[in-house]
DNA sequence: CTGAAAGCGCTAACAA
DNA sequence: TTGTTAGCGCTTTCAG
């Protein structure tokens, strides 16, 4: 009743052309011998009916929809739409459609959807875990052979394709910068330690003011939710107290926006009164005044890499599971003052 | 070969439980009468064997993959991302996937996009469509039956549920208010005209211009492809020759963005040398100094709407279309000065 | 070169 | 209450 029953079927076709479904379905997708009177009469026919292959029915065959699943942590961040877009246009060449649904950092979530594509019989998945640990549904999905591969983030014990980004290396050259200058007091600004990058980026910021002798403070160190609301928040939080930090490194774009804003709200100006280093670039770094100092990634390599890498694995292609870790790159504007200069 | 083979089927999990198919069938989905005992056994069986009912092929016979279609014009606008989330949210509680397929604003691809989508049985469209004139296609689609939602923008001669905003109103209130402080040399930055809120807004900047009495001067309104890069070199060839406007209105926030950087690449400082409105809040509007004065349009509602207009379709809903269209909001903020006193 | 027939996994008459 | 059977639309042996 619904609709979309345009029910124009192959045996429609093979009636019109007078051949059978075989003969039909042998000229449509053009494999095994067919005679080429045969073949054109079957094609007119075709055309002249509308007809359009039913790729459930396919799909029933062959055991697969020409799908890929792309289970992102929340598709409003400007770091997966960017991501989707690409591996649409990449998916898109090969005749794939991609079925994007969010896991919204929630872990359970996360099960339910890759569950739910599974029924469908989708063909593989791009996933970018939202959590390191809790992961033996994945570990699962690997085993059991589903092409898959992991995006922005690593799950322990999974074995399969990967792309991420050396997080670590640039939390740790982000506050390396800001310790060069001057900075000892650096307030970090993360999400969940559940999320992969939150801990690595985190291990940076450790390992900076390690390597220069500056005891972890741990309450400079807050976690909040990765979203711009949320961010702001936390970073009013962080900066209310009497001795407040010098500098704040954040761990995403969002908070990023979150604190320029929390700061904002607060009446402390950067980089005067706060030096400021965030983790991803973003279109409006180069919007506020002053520019804000990045760590920028790779994005534009991320989702064409993943994307040629699952497709190789939908091709068959058996060998070790490849794990890309792109560098980072330190893109200083103008967020940052000497600290006694300033 | 390539996996996802579980294969675990029905068959299996009745065997197991020593009933037939139906039987099976009937417990796992609840429907017809199965014994208590029996039931128990099923599912006892089906969980054991970790069953999972394959959804291609109940679609195959029901004719419907609980997949709904999205096809809007480009993933990475904002305003995009956010309803795809709206709209992965409301079709999650119902049991839908959700297929994002960009049309990237191209008529053509807009063409295929749907036929692909068609071909895989998908239960509903919710659909931007690129171009408010070339669309026999929709036109097409909506007489075939199928569950159709156009969003953001209409469709000519589509007799089909759809939810937009004021755009003329919007885009009038914008330059009226531009007018208010004084300002007559007013530039327009847009995008093509074959997109439906292109003529919309366009027509709202020409009504305002009207209604005060000031003539259209075509040289200062410029077409650009709705991206920052493309719109920041419009914006330099509009503010490059001598006697430059003294306002500008932006169509989408994309363009906002792209003026606002090509303005500060060229010296130009907001409100001082230029006043500015942009149609479509975003995030960052409030980060710039000053902050940006925009059309604001109720952006939170219209997935949600969209969906539930396309849930009661895909129920069987038989009423006739409807067509919502929000009111917008000029949001004042400090993008704009009186011409003289600037 | 072409056709007949089987079957992918599931559901729904219809029988029993 | 349960089983039998047919068939959704397609592809693919296997005969002819």
């Amino acid at each position: 009743m619904p609709a979309t029953r345009k029910g124009v079927t192959l045996k429609d076709v093979a009636a019109a052309a007078n051949v059978s479904r075989a003969t039909a379905a042998r000229a449509l997708n053009s494999y095994g011998y067919v005679g080429d009177e045969t073949a054109t009469r079957v094609v007119e026919a075709a055309d002249r009916l509308g007809y359009r292959a039913n790729r459930v029915a396919q799909a029933l065959r062959s055991g697969q929809l020409p799908i890929v699943g792309f289970v992102p942590g929340d598709i409003q961040n400007p770091f997966f739409a960017r991501i989707a877009h690409d591996l649409e246009v990449e998916f898109r060449k090969q005749g794939h459609g991609l079925l994007i649904s969010s896991s919204e950092e929630n872990v359970e979530q996360e099960k339910a959807v890759l569950e739910s594509l599974r029924s469908l019989s989708i063909r593989g998945f791009i996933l970018a875990p939202t959590s390191a640990t809790d992961n033996r549904h994945i570990v699962k999905l690997a085993r059991e052979g589903a092409p898959l591969v992991l995006i922005d983030r690593v799950a322990k014990d999974v074995r399969c394709d990967s792309v991420v980004v050396d997080n670590e290396g640039g939390a740790r050259e982000a506050v390396d910068y800001l310790i060069a200058n001057g900075h000892r007091r650096i307030a970090l600004l993360r999400d969940e330690s559940r999320i992969f990058t939150a801990q690595e980026r985190f291990a940076g910021y450790q390992g900076a003011l390690q390597s220069h002798g500056i005891a972890l403070d741990e309450t400079l160190v807050t976690v909040s939710r990765s979203t711009v609301e949320h961010a702001i928040e936390a970073t009013i939080r962080l900066f209310s107290r009497r001795d407040r930090p010098t500098a704040l490194f954040t761990v995403d774009s969002l908070m990023t926006q979150g604190a320029l804003l929390g700061l904002r709200s607060m009446g402390l100006t950067i980089p005067h009164d706060v030096a400021l280093v965030g983790f991803d670039d973003f279109n409006l770094a180069t919007f506020t005044d002053p520019q804000i100092t990045v760590v920028a990634q790779p994005i534009a390599e991320i989702g064409p890499l993943a994307a040629s890498f699952l497709l190789e694995r939908l091709a068959g292609q058996k060998i070790p599971p490849r794990n890309v870790r792109f560098p980072t790159r330190l893109v200083v504007r103008g967020s940052v003052a000497p600290l006694n200069k300033a």
